[in-house]
DNA sequence: CGATTGACGTACG
DNA sequence: TCGTACGCCAATC
């Protein structure tokens, strides 16, 4: 359980970059998730292209935990492989049957549960 | 400044 | 269960 504080409204695509570095290894979240836990359900999408800079971000933010809420790996196809993002998911405990994450469910990591904004 | 786009999500048939 | 339509919002053209 960490703590997590936005002094002030950083950049949009930081907080959601921050939020995928604390996902904890073996598990996932979605990009809805994450939008609400920053205050902006309705901004999936701009979660998602903000994922699409998640490469360009140091340290790397660990894109592949982040599914869609289907649990699908809706974005391995902006690794360099598409198998690399089920491969990484797998060496984490994390479980991918075409292109979809078994037990998404259980391995669902919800920032809203598990980060307390003070 | 208006139109288009998208790693989403929900509604509807 | 599956495909299509639409809304949302920031970035880009």
């Amino acid at each position: 359980m960490a703590k997590l504080k936005f002094e002030k409204q950083n950049d949009f695509f930081q907080q959601v970059y921050q939020v995928v570095r604390l996902i904890p290894k073996g598990k996932v979240t979605s990009y809805g998730a994450i939008a609400k836990y920053l205050g902006s359900a309705k901004s999936s999408r701009v979660v998602g292209y903000a994922m699409n800079n998640s490469h360009a971000q140091t340290p790397p933010v660990p894109a592949h935990r982040v599914v869609n809420r289907n649990g699908m790996l809706t974005g391995k196809h902006f690794f360099a492989d598409e198998k690399e993002m089920q491969r990484l998911l797998e060496t984490e405990g994390v479980k991918v049957k075409k292109d979809k994450v078994l037990n998404f469910s259980i391995c669902f990591w919800d920032p809203m549960l598990h980060l307390q904004i003070e």
